[in-house]
DNA sequence: GCCCAGGAGAAGG
DNA sequence: CCTTCTCATGGG
């Protein structure tokens, strides 16, 4: 967890915010492994989004490990980057960790080496895995940029385009399936305003409390069942990417088809891959999951 | 435990 | 064009 905390500097220049001291990351690792939906690739590999109601440009020079985040400041980076970009974890560490566990998480982790978790808001990813179910990358993009504009709030201008956070619970709640309809989001609609009307009713804090390092993941996973919408996968993708509960392993088709061809267990055989990677993989479960998903998703590109 | 509908569009042939 | 697949879940 320390480790490269106490090397970062940090500094303006101009009115992008510059951190020194970064290493184990790459943007289109972090951004296109799966995890998160809300960020746009630019000319030249920087990454433009929004997260806590904060539009952000944010480029990285690997060979100067240096990052530098437009429109943010130190104060920005201090309540919401560091702990949004995982900066403070020693990937490093982890890396060797999981390399030594097999060969293949091995050669996905050299594939992926800039991965990082991010710390997702809750009810985002909530929703966002919601919409991701039995759906494609692309248009879950797509969806959840119309829910943003059509029900959310205006965040900022950002180069001349328009950002919006998700609608809050409240709004979401008293939204009809007319409401949703220009969203395009299929018979996940009616999912989303059941749950909605639950995070609502009970507030959003019981939602935030579900992060408690008190609880296991088992124990976060199954109070997120209990919302419309949210199964196992989707239960384990909200643990790992807004409660940080790294032992989370996500099985998708994607896993699913590495378990199958890389380490050889039948194409449905969910149990068994899960107990394999609770054993190899342990407490970093979640982490292989996404150097796993990476792997087989760009590999044949 | 098994099976299948439900919505829409991206990807591939 | 037409078919298949898509970071699964709920309900019968």
């Amino acid at each position: 967890m320390t480790g490269i905390c106490s090397e970062m500097k940090k500094y303006m220049r101009g009115d992008v915010l510059h951190v020194e001291g970064v290493r184990d990351f790459h943007l289109d690792h972090i951004f296109d492994c799966g995890q998160c939906f809300r960020w746009s690739r630019n000319e030249y590999g920087s990454y433009t989004g929004i997260a806590f109601g904060r539009v952000a440009k944010i480029a990285y020079d690997a060979d100067k490990q240096l990052l530098m985040i437009h429109g943010a400041d130190e104060e920005d980076f201090e309540i919401i980057w560091r702990d949004y970009l995982d900066l403070d974890r020693d990937y490093g560490s982890i890396k060797s960790v999981l390399a030594d566990r097999d060969p293949v998480i091995r050669d996905a982790i050299e594939y992926g080496h800039g991965i990082r978790i991010l710390n997702q808001e809750k009810w985002e990813t909530l929703l966002s895995f919601i919409i991701s179910q039995n759906n494609n990358i692309p248009r879950i993009k797509k969806c959840i940029e119309s829910l943003a504009e059509t029900l959310g709030e205006y965040a900022g201008e950002y180069e001349g385009r328009k950002y919006y956070s998700l609608p809050v619970p409240e709004v979401l709640a008293s939204a009809s399936l007319d409401d949703l309809a220009p969203c395009r989001l299929g018979y996940r609609a009616k999912y989303l305003i059941e749950t909605a009307k639950k995070v609502y009713a009970e507030g959003i804090d019981s939602l935030e409390a579900l992060g408690s390092c008190e609880l296991s993941a088992g124990e976060t996973c199954e109070a997120l069942r209990t919302y419309c919408g949210v199964g196992p996968k989707v239960a384990n993708c909200i643990a790992l990417f807004a409660m940080k509960k790294f032992d989370s392993f996500p099985i998708d088709v994607w896993v699913k088809k590495v378990m199958n061809t890389m380490y050889g267990f039948e194409e449905n055989d969910l149990k068994g891959m899960a107990a394999f990677a609770a054993d190899k993989f342990g407490e970093l479960g979640g982490i292989a999951q996404q150097y796993l998903f990476y792997y087989i998703t760009h590999l044949k590109e």
